[in-house]
RNA sequence: GGAGGGGUCGCAUAGUGGUCUAGUGCGAUGGUCUUGAAAACCAUUAUCGGUGCAAGCUGAUCGAGGGUUCGAAUCCCUCCCCCUCCGCCA
């Protein structure tokens, strides 16, 4: 969530992200300062009576048997006063904290403004797609073919949107797992990226395989927990299944304070990503490109204030790198505040090209979201200055595997039906081309 | 899952109803001394909020939440976490 006074300070800019990022209608800030304004004179009255209270409290302790009694009786009839306007307050306090979490993040001023996807920009396109002298088939037929996937038994085993990775499948992914922690730990890669884009770190990323359950009101503190239809609840235990390693890594610092000398700190968490798809029926319904369950790469940094943005601008220029290294042509896609998450300040996308669908579908996501998540999570830094202030926070995908194997896949496909291993994997199989097996 | 013991200022520990604005030791920072360093000595050493130019005043925080009390680190309840042992288990 974003600081009040942050809110009272900047009305115009964060009303202008309410009304950019398409929540005019349920996001009132006026509402908002009124209602901060009665906490805050709640929370002087109840200020000014526990000082009361505390100060008879110590006369009490001080005084002879006779004024004590007298002193007491005072004191009770405070502690009356007190325990009814603590009630107001807290009253207060639930439904300003409700009204502060509804407000989004301010966006970046090149964030380009716009209602929905259609209006995200798209920055660059990298690699040509290829020209295939044969009608190309998707990754289903593919997979089919070449038994690496399996979604009709998934589909009796455990429904739509499962799938089995099978064969040269299963084993690219990990060899995809391998190359991401060898690039991410490489200080030659992240030296030359990070000259690249201006970023002061060359810091290496650490491995991490995060929990894949999170307690439902962590999940909340990382402003992730909503729309709760879109997770895996399990209300016995209060948990909730991650829809990304993000949801576990980001609060890794919470309730923490570091030192300058500390950050950055990347991490790259490898995990499941759990998702019901609640709202997204008849929407990619073939194949493994919207699915429950599947493996994904995610990178999470926590910077400081000032390097916020330059640690979005490597980790998309990371992305981009490794991307190029599997040789698939892909777009950078600047998202439109419409698209954007509430809690993004900037988000970029990655599109990889499909050449069954003939255009390029989202693979990568990033995440720049100043102190907006950490402010819940209580995740501060000291200053220079010696001050406290919440850390900066990007998460971005490094590889899903799912939506990248079908890149390759399809990608890579030959005439014949087979399909070849970009060099870069090449090194961590054992196989250059994936074949049909014999039955 | 069962039994027991714990969670206090960066770390270690003291504190079992008011003198706790939390003591002591270590560490850290500054200073004295020294050619320099060590040692010794002196001083400082939590965070967040309100108010104020400032000094200051003030509220909250001793794992979290609730309760008892004029007053809670201290007593009671619930929860979380850690340790030891037992059981189960990859």
């Amino acid at each position: 969530m974003l600081d009040i006074n942050f809110i009272k300070e900047n009305k115009e800019l964060v009303k202008k992200a309410v009304i950019d990022k398409q929540l005019g209608e349920s996001v009132d800030i006026e509402k908002l300062l009124d209602q901060y304004q009665t906490y805050a004179d709640l929370l002087k009255k109840v200020e000014n009576h526990r000082a009361l209270r505390n100060q008879l409290s110590e006369n009490i302790s001080k005084v002879s048997a006779d004024e004590r009694t007298k002193l007491i009786a005072e004191a009770s009839q405070v502690k009356e006063e007190i325990k009814s306007s603590e009630k107001d307050l807290e009253d207060a306090e639930v439904l300003l904290n409700v009204l502060l979490k509804q407000v989004p993040n301010v966006v970046d001023s090149e964030v380009p403004v716009g209602k929905d996807e259609s209006e995200n920009v798209i920055l660059r396109q990298v690699g040509t797609p290829k020209k295939f002298d044969f009608e190309v088939k998707d990754h289903v037929d593919l997979g089919k073919y070449l038994d690496i996937i399996d979604t009709e038994k998934a589909v009796e085993v455990s429904g739509s949107r499962f799938y089995y990775l099978k064969n040269e499948a299963a084993l690219l992914e990990y060899a995809i797992v391998n190359f991401v922690f060898d690039t991410l730990r490489n200080p030659e890669i992240l030296k030359t990226l990070a000259a690249k884009t201006n970023n002061p770190s060359t810091k290496a990323f650490v491995p991490v395989i995060p929990p894949l359950f999170i307690k439902a009101p962590v999940m909340d503190r990382m402003a992730r927990l909503h729309p709760i239809d879109e997770r895996y609840y399990f209300e016995k235990d209060d948990l909730v299944l991650i829809g990304s390693a993000e949801h576990t890594l980001g609060p890794l610092h919470m309730d923490e304070t570091l030192s300058l000398s500390q950050l950055p700190i990347r991490y790259i968490g490898f995990s499941p990503a759990f998702r019901r798809e609640a709202g997204s029926y008849g929407k990619d319904t073939k194949g493994i490109i919207r699915v429950h369950i599947f493996d994904k790469l995610e990178m999470e940094s926590f910077t400081t204030a000032e390097n916020g943005l330059v640690e979005q601008d490597l980790i998309v220029a990371i992305q981009e790198y490794m991307i190029q290294q599997l040789g698939i042509p892909y777009q950078v896609v600047a998202i439109c505040t419409g698209d954007m998450g509430k809690p993004d300040y900037r988000q970029m996308d990655m599109e990889c090209w499909m050449p069954s669908q003939n255009k390029y579908r989202e693979t990568h996501t990033s995440d720049y979201m100043t102190d907006y998540q950490s402010r819940r999570l209580s995740t501060a830094y000291v200053d220079s200055t010696g001050k406290k202030r919440f850390v900066h926070m990007n998460d971005a995908t490094a590889f899903a595997v799912g939506r990248i194997l079908v890149a390759i896949i399809e990608n890579y496909q030959q005439k014949d039906g087979t399909v070849v291993v970009p060099e870069a994997l090449r090194k961590y199989v054992n196989f250059e081309v994936i074949a049909p097996k014999e039955k």
